[in-house]
RNA sequence: GGUGGGGUUCCCGAGUGGCCAAAGGGAACAGACUGUAAAUCUGUCGGCGAUGCCUUCGGAGGUUCGAAUCCUCCCCCCACCA
């Protein structure tokens, strides 16, 4: 079997690590146990999550034990590594909520159960410690002179905001966390984003020098679309892993997006897919690449929302910007329904509902381009048909009070769209 | 606690009585070009069934024909001092 940091480092899923020898042996003596935290800021995960989580599900793939540790406790106090502001302090029913959401996404990348993965919370052991204690035990191994040149406090520290005493602590607790789950399950590894260096690192010396063990770290690159923005923001805002947030339509989106120079990075990051089958891709040029985003967008989704959901976004695409041919031998591990690349499935195009009878009163263009959710205002519905991005069945709108009726109804529904390819159906029901 | 500097539209940031829905930049949106890509150029970018009306410049009052701009009180942030 591959050494995983091998699989790791292959697809791109490393900028650092620690003592890389030792590390590359550890993984060879059996299987092991690693884990990585997850802020429980929110109810769901977005893309930009996607790193640690694809890395936890190749962990378990080749046969070691991921631990998903959700932040309950360190949730309450904030991580200021890399931000420039102070966190918004959560409160613990929320964090339990949002704990509860975050394993539920978790488990369609990683299977959870009896010496299968785990999912622990921090709030189990931080909450109950004792101040004095604490610092007498743990306290005492940290240097306040070094934790100030850490680079993760560095940005606060030279900022007009500060850093708050709470914050200060921050990288202590997730110290702590590493030596609890090395004594509690025997874990050795633990992972991050590169802003977590810092923290990683403080417990790993812990470890060391608590229970003179070594123990690892390894940080994820920070992933950054090729034009140089941070991956996973689009004008909507995060893109999320839940499907009430994104839906799988805008999800596929999302991936069908991929700029052309990210195409195949992101084919070893986000999918399964065999790299060897990769390298073929690097091959394509312009046009033919929509061939790799396609399956990206796919596969991406699959693994997000299933199959099912997946085939329909993919049959949606089809339908709204055209079938296209997908060769066999591109990428051929993927399960895409290549042949029946049926067109007539537009099933999952953003749509909503709206009664025959207030169509057939007639109303201005504006105002459906504004009800359904296309454009966030009247105002910007009319600077959208004034500048000629708005188009109902194919057909551009050509002023702003041009009325919309019956006559537009075409097998009961509506197709507008706005710009080059915001779609959205308006479904006629009696 | 004292002194000084600040809080402006999504973000950064100009504006110190009318010419201000508020410069400039970024983001975003649209058009052209394209491949549902990038780059580039152009336009738009508070709300409103709209050549006008309404709401906005930390909050509440006040002065004035007129306030983001002046006055009073309050809230918050920062720096230095204690």
């Amino acid at each position: 079997m591959a050494n995983v940091i091998d699989v790791l480092k292959e697809r791109g899923f490393i900028e650092d690590m620690t003592h890389d020898e030792e590390l590359y042996g550890h993984f060879d003596d059996g299987p092991v146990t690693c884990y990585i935290g997850f802020d429980p800021t929110a109810s769901s995960l977005h893309v930009g999550s996607l790193i640690p989580i694809m890395s936890l599900a190749h962990m378990q793939r080749e046969g070691h034990r991921p631990i998903a540790l959700v932040g309950g406790g360190t949730g309450l106090v904030g991580d200021p590594s890399g931000k420039t502001e102070m966190r918004q302090l959560l409160t613990e029913a929320v964090v339990e909520e949002n704990a509860k959401g975050l394993k539920r996404q978790l488990s369609r990348f990683i299977e959870f159960g009896d010496k299968k993965a785990m999912l622990v919370n921090n709030a189990d052991w931080l909450v109950p410690l004792k101040y004095i204690p604490f610092l007498r035990d743990i306290g005492r191994h940290f240097s306040v002179n070094r934790m100030i040149k850490a680079e993760s406090y560095r940005m606060r520290l030279d900022s007009d905001e500060g850093l708050s005493f709470i914050e200060f602590n921050y990288m202590v607790l997730q110290a702590y966390d590493f030596l609890e789950l090395h004594d509690s399950h025997g874990c050795r590894l633990q992972m991050g984003g590169s802003d977590q260096w810092g923290n990683i690192v403080a417990g790993v010396e812990l470890i060391r020098r608590m229970r003179q063990h070594t123990a690892f770290g390894i940080t994820f690159p920070l992933i950054t679309t090729s034009s140089g923005a941070k991956m996973g923001k689009t004008a909507k805002g995060a893109v999320w892993l839940d499907k009430e947030r994104t839906s799988p339509y805008d999800y596929y989106q999302f991936w069908v997006n991929t700029d052309d120079r990210d195409v195949e990075r992101f084919l070893a990051l986000f999918t399964f897919l065999p790299m060897d089958e990769m390298r073929n891709i690097g091959g394509l040029e312009g046009a033919d690449l929509n061939v790799a985003k396609t399956i990206l967008a796919f596969e991406a989704t699959r693994l997000a929302h299933g199959r099912e959901d997946a085939v329909q976004a993919f049959h949606a695409a089809s339908s709204m910007f055209g079938a296209r041919a997908l060769p066999e031998h591109i990428l051929p591990s993927s399960r895409i329904p290549r042949a029946a690349a049926r067109d007539d499935d537009d099933s999952s195009v953003p749509q909503t509902e709206m009664p025959l009878s207030a169509i057939q009163e007639g109303l201005p263009a504006f105002k459906l381009f504004l009800e359904t959710g296309l454009t966030p205002s009247g105002g910007a519905a009319r600077r959208l048909i004034t500048q000629g991005g708005a188009y109902v069945n194919g057909n551009r709108v050509e002023s702003y009070d041009e009325m919309i009726n019956e006559s537009n109804i075409n097998d009961m529904e509506i197709l507008l769209r706005a710009g080059k390819k915001r779609y959205h159906k308006i479904k006629i029901i009696n």
